[in-house]
DNA sequence: GCAAAAGTGTTACAGATACACCCATGG
DNA sequence: CCATGGGTGTATCTGTAACACTTTTGC
């Protein structure tokens, strides 16, 4: 491929490279995401995803630790890739090929608190961050499993946000019975002696995930 | 982003943007893939993708169209984006970041007939290619939907040959009782009046996908 | 008539769904 | 004592799995 590089450089461009985090959480039983708001043109005011530049020696994966961790502070945040973005004119200044991640934080390690919106109600969005946000989504929604919810809570919890998660991300609802049986069942999560506490109504029992969860899926 | 580039442009470093397509076929019972040896160094003699580099103004799709048009002929194939690789020194010789593709063809549209390996017994590969071929591999079989299966086959097809496919990307056995019962209960899938020729056995009715089909999975 | 693949129905089991009431706590 | 969310069992339904023999064709 580099041979057709040398032979011909004018049909080819080089081309700056970026990650763009769709950051998910859930708050107030509602997806959420993180943006950021332009200071400058092209799209000033408008809300952007927060994307940074890959380093000449970093891969995407560690562009995406670097943001992450300067966006949310230090601590192990879970993503993984989804679509690449390469419209020639996305960035209207000049030619940036996007590399899209979700990203997914347990609304509890979050400092923050401004700066997240909820998915079905966007701000304007810059350039092309709006059909990146949509494809997130779906991403996110088809690719529900326990790893995937295990993100959006803490260590110890109660099975019923375990199900308001799945209920948020796939959109449905779960009978309670249902979902707890199946939950249990499945062996992937445990009960712990740890109850809730502060909660002005019966507390919860707190379950936590078996170390062995890492792919379970989860209709 | 841009201004992160005008700020510093020895951090960051423009790249050249390749696509790779792993370009899947069934034939003989065999999940197979399309390879080409390279012939000058680095790694000449070993077998590569027969990725491409990005024109200055085509979408990676665009660019995927080309190359398998110049593969393959000039006849509509199925791919869809996988995940995209970015190790800074994947190539030895300049940094490329490669976005990978998986296409699916049906074995009776191809007339180059040599080139194909199964996935099973590959040769020994170039750059970081045999990484991106066991992605693909596993994004495949974790995809297997009609919509995947279509694309193995030709318009009238036995519903054995479905079976089929779904046996070799699927890894696994199904009973032909059962599987014909879902298939045709699932109303994706209809008879026609077409019958099978030239087989030296019953010949077989030909069914064909109803119009509808695209997103439905099957297990 | 034999080889080779096509085609067909019933029973058993497991997982999913539907459904309504009592419990424990804080205020 | 009341408001709030936590917690529990059973009966039915639906889709999946297991299973073996007859049919049609070419040679």
């Amino acid at each position: 491929m580099i041979d057709d590089f040398k032979k011909n450089k004018n049909l080819y461009e080089k081309s700056l490279i970026a990650v763009d985090p769709i950051i998910f959480t859930i708050s107030d039983k509602k997806l959420k995401i993180f943006l950021k708001k332009r200071e400058k043109d092209p799209f000033k005011g408008k809300y952007e995803l927060p994307g940074g530049l890959l380093l000449h020696d970093e891969t995407a994966e560690q562009t995406m630790e670097r943001k992450l961790k300067e966006l949310l502070g230090d601590f192990k945040i879970f993503f993984m890739q989804f679509q690449s973005f390469t419209k020639p004119n996305r960035d209207p200044r000049e030619r940036i090929i996007s590399i899209g991640f979700m990203a997914l934080v347990n609304e509890e390690s979050i400092e923050i608190k401004d700066s997240w919106f909820d998915v079905e109600k966007l701000p304007d969005l810059a350039f092309d961050h709006k059909e990146i946000i949509t494809l997130a989504k779906n991403h996110l929604c088809q690719h529900l499993n326990l790893m995937v919810a295990k993100q959006f809570l803490p260590e110890y919890f109660p099975l019923n946000k375990l199900q308001e998660v799945h209920e948020v991300v796939g959109k449905r609802k779960y009978d309670n019975r249902n979902f707890r049986k199946k939950m249990i069942q499945s062996g992937c999560v445990e009960e712990t002696d740890q109850i809730q506490k502060g909660c002005s109504h019966r507390p919860s029992k707190l379950y936590k995930f078996k170390a062995e969860v890492h792919e379970i899926s989860c209709k």
